[in-house]
DNA sequence: CTGTTAGCGCCTTCAG
DNA sequence: CTGAAGGCGCTAACAG
């Protein structure tokens, strides 16, 4: 059973004294080359690790970072925050972080948490996911200076990030309106006109953004999105109804783009039910193989299948052959982590760009000076959309 | 800014000595109620919190328990341990512990993770899940005397727990067997015979054991389970392909119980798609509306629709309707952190039983004399039945 | 019951 | 470049 092994134990077998085995982990280039070599084979021979808690006491960094689970949501939509969460664990792992985790019910017990957490275990900062209107957490911990990133932007009242006033604060997304707009613009290719949208009510600033994308890529195509769009609560059997509504319109829509997989797994039963017992629509005809006829329509849809593209790229997706747009999580996971550490460790002045990331433009960059002192960075990440046999 | 507050501080604002306030916060009863106020009182207004770093510098306690988050699987059982993750997050929190997480991608790098963080962050236990055959992680922590739980039992070469001389762990499981065994019941209630299975190949512990579960029911109501089975990977298609031979077999069958929710949605897809195409089986004949008139056959099952029956209550069960056996993953979670608290808090010596658990009887109990020290307890659970539209 | 003393392992001065 | 002090905040032993 192997004691503790110390700092003084590796000293003394390096025959060299405590501060300048310091000094070879925290400070390498101070340290005679010769030296450094003896006192890492000592380390590596002793198997020595440096005690977190002592370094803590002395450093007050933790080199941890704290995020919160969440409980598992109604839909299938909850496989997304895992995979968030195991990139953000593997890239912490990485730049020498550990993940600490906390469940929290609602705002005001994750905010006590936030307060327990910084007094006891005193995490180096927070990754906050599921950002929403009017947010509070983000103001908390900016007002006590805590380091922190958001994975979400954060949405003002109007739905359209920092138009509240928001000082700014570190944030990763993903764009969903580029999501969106690739789906909608793959389906325009296939020759769809009347491309339907299967949201949420308005308000959400993730539904609307993803809404944004399918109406902006329509009208951009000449073609008006009105009445073409549903939006309801998320669920399978919500998302069933409100797609039959569309296919039976009276402008019946030959493919629909979904905000999320639950909506698209229940436009897909829709389509499946529909085509099965051979339902007439006002001015459409799905016939046996899931081919809508619209009668009497201009444009080249006649006899094409009903497509059905979804949102998140879930396992279920993969499973039933959905098409769906999917989100690069490892990589938000990554920027988040990248922007943690490049708070801690200021990058030399006078570098690159320190807007932007891999995958896509950076966001605006707007003039909010940041009282803070925090460089307000952000890192806006591009969707890919996977074609399955659903479109 | 509220900058950092001590016991000190407290000391001096309740008018006592530091190691006061240290005794108020462990070891109360040594305190003077009046004095114990007066320095909680302090402690509140004063909104401190103690140091986890310097308190396990001092007692060698972290207050961490390890465990690791897996990548996303391929199927759809994934968020089965995502919510036991956020359980046991909940549960630590509740017994005043923390969860420290780690990714690792096979055994080897999981065990070097335990000795990398076992030098520095020094969780004061393990928590390890998807346990298998062969296991080589209980071993480790074992010799090092390390405190760790696994959810899932130690499933030895035969396929049975303990079987192999494992000395045993402390751990908490689910009794799978038990599970198929109550959906292999309710189905024979419905009048069903011919009851199928639909499983992993032989070799692994958990689809063993969920397999003979079904079995033995069968069994024990006079049929004889051989042919009425199939092995095959998890995933939805392979389910399906699975399932279709099931359905057009010699003895064909009128239902089905599944290892897991992607097998059992497989399953779905071939009852819905063979009774769409109103496909003829040797024995049997799907009718339009999935009911299944086994010709010729004795027993009262004509006319019964092809039930299907899952395991794990994922959200895509409840999302199409199936019906599965779900496991009470909360409950795994608190047994997890009962048993490791109880490691590190023994209870009162010749207390009540230290087996078995809420839920269900404890194993065996066998005679296994625990070298280590600890107390072989572990707690198995009693999974429940959902029932939905499909069946 | 309360106060004093000592030190957990490390890193940051400051001298050599 | 290397060695010698000091102390981060806390608690386990003792002394009063």
């Amino acid at each position: 059973m192997a004691t503790k092994v110390t700092i003084t134990d590796v000293a003394r077998r390096a025959g060299v004294s405590r501060q300048t085995v310091s000094n070879v982990l925290n400070s390498p280039e101070l340290v005679r080359e010769e030296t450094r070599d003896r006192v890492r084979e000592a380390i590596g021979t002793l198997g020595y690790r440096a005690s977190q808690a002592a370094r803590q006491m002395r450093t007050g960094r933790s080199r941890l970072i704290a995020t919160r689970i969440e409980p598992d949501r109604d839909g299938i939509n909850g496989s997304v925050l895992d995979r968030f969460l195991h990139g953000l664990t593997a890239s912490a792992a990485r730049a020498g972080y550990r993940i600490l985790l906390y469940a929290a019910g609602d705002e005001r017990s994750e905010i006590d948490t936030f307060d327990d957490l910084v007094g006891s275990h005193e995490p180096d900062a927070f990754v906050l996911t599921s950002t929403y209107h009017g947010d509070g957490r983000p103001a908390w911990l900016r007002e006590r200076r805590l380091p922190f990133v958001t994975f979400g932007r954060p949405w003002g009242d109007t739905g359209e990030p920092d138009a509240s006033g928001d000082p700014g604060h570190p944030w990763v997304d993903v764009d969903g309106a580029a999501g969106t707009a690739a789906a909608t613009r793959h389906l325009l290719d296939a020759g769809h006109r009347r491309i339907g949208f299967l949201g949420w009510p308005p308000g959400s600033g993730v539904g609307d953004d993803r809404r944004s994308g399918w109406a902006r890529t329509l009208t951009g195509a000449g073609i008006d999105p009105a009445g073409l769009d549903q939006a309801t609560d998320d669920g399978v059997a919500d998302g069933e109804k409100a797609a039959r509504d569309l296919l039976r319109a009276e402008r019946p829509i030959t493919a629909l783009v979904c905000a999320s997989d639950s909506l698209a797994l229940g436009a897909l039963h829709a389509v499946r039910s529909l085509t099965a017992s051979g339902q007439l629509t006002a001015s459409g005809r799905l016939t046996a193989e899931g081919r809508l006829t619209v009668g009497g329509q201009a444009g080249g849809e006649e006899g094409l299948p009903v497509r059905v593209i979804g949102f998140d790229d879930t396992p279920v997706a993969k499973a039933v052959g959905l098409s769906s747009v999917s989100q690069p999580l490892a990589e938000a996971a990554a920027g988040c982590v990248g922007l943690l550490t490049r708070l801690f460790d200021p990058p030399s002045p006078g570098g690159p760009g320190e807007s932007g990331g891999p995958g896509g433009p950076g966001g605006p960059g707007g003039p909010f000076a940041s009282e803070a002192g925090g460089p307000r960075t952000h890192v806006l990440l591009q969707p890919s959309l996977v074609l399955r046999q659903s479109s």
